[in-house]
DNA sequence: GAGATAGTGGGTAAATGTGGGTGAAATTGT
DNA sequence: ACAATTTCACCCACATTTACCCACTATCTC
């Protein structure tokens, strides 16, 4: 579905263009609507079409919230989920809490990641490039499994 | 399926000719429709064809992205995969982003491998070639494995 | 050598990304 | 409760990029 990057501009007001490569699979999908919430693992924001959040939000909330780990996974990402709309310029507002949360500054990218769409500062998306260029990901994928005969 | 090398132009809008020899191929294929993501190793571009990569994405997507190489992998390889279609002159337009991981200039050099293309900008190609000249693969590649026989 | 094919360059209209004005709505302070 | 301030939705305007043409040259085929 999502694939691809782009470079864009964070304005003033906190709007963003997200790139015209989406905005057909967007409004197919969910009219223009969309979620986005924090990403756990990293300082970046995930943006997701309204019927796709709903179902992992739906997913989230089946978890049994006895163990502390379930509640604070709920806590960050359905507390941090926030609906967008597109606008007629195919731009979307970015809630400051969220914006500060990615650290995001003028310079964004935009990550097509399948269901999902990222969004990073471009500094730290560079600074993080770097390091993953590096990794040896395939002793790690190894241990994961699921590499077998992948060849890319 | 793809094999060969040629030295094309990038030209100043960013785009480049597909090789005449690939071009019926990838017509036959996907209907001229392509998709470009990076190299993870080297810098250079890799290029499917588009069913070609939709299977690869599939693969990719599956795996569980809870754990970080799997995240990491899905983001370099999903994360730039950008569709291209051949223009009524069997030109591509590369995109800006792509282009300068590989570190692209005016002269560039296309690779056939089999299922996939890969472009280089043709300093660093020569740069590599003379390296790889230099190896000794024999050695390496007998501690990988699968050399057994194999009779070039 | 004439015609076809391949690679390259460039013009132009449409699409895309960016910035900003303005009034309505929400929030804040008193 | 009301005024002051901020935020937001909805416009419009503009610059840049891209898609779609057409043209030219070099090479290859017959």
């Amino acid at each position: 579905m999502f694939r691809g990057i782009n470079s864009v501009m964070l304005d003033a007001k906190g709007r963003m263009a997200l790139p015209a490569r989406h905005r057909e699979a967007i409004r197919a999908r969910s009219a223009g609507r969309l979620v986005t919430t924090i990403d756990r693992f990293d300082p970046s924001l995930l943006v997701y079409p309204l019927p796709d959040w709903e179902a992992l939000q739906a997913r989230l909330q089946k978890m049994a919230n006895m163990h502390a780990p379930v509640r604070i996974l709920q806590r960050l990402l359905i507390g941090h989920a926030t609906d967008m709309e597109l606008d007629a310029n195919g731009r979307v507002l970015l809630p400051q809490m969220l914006r500060e949360h990615a650290r995001l500054e003028r310079k964004l990218v935009v990550v097509g990641q399948g269901n999902k769409i990222e969004i990073w500062s471009e500094g730290n998306w560079q600074e993080r490039m770097e390091n993953w260029l590096g990794e040896d990901l395939e002793t790690a994928l190894e241990q994961v499994g699921d590499i077998e005969g992948l060849s890319i």
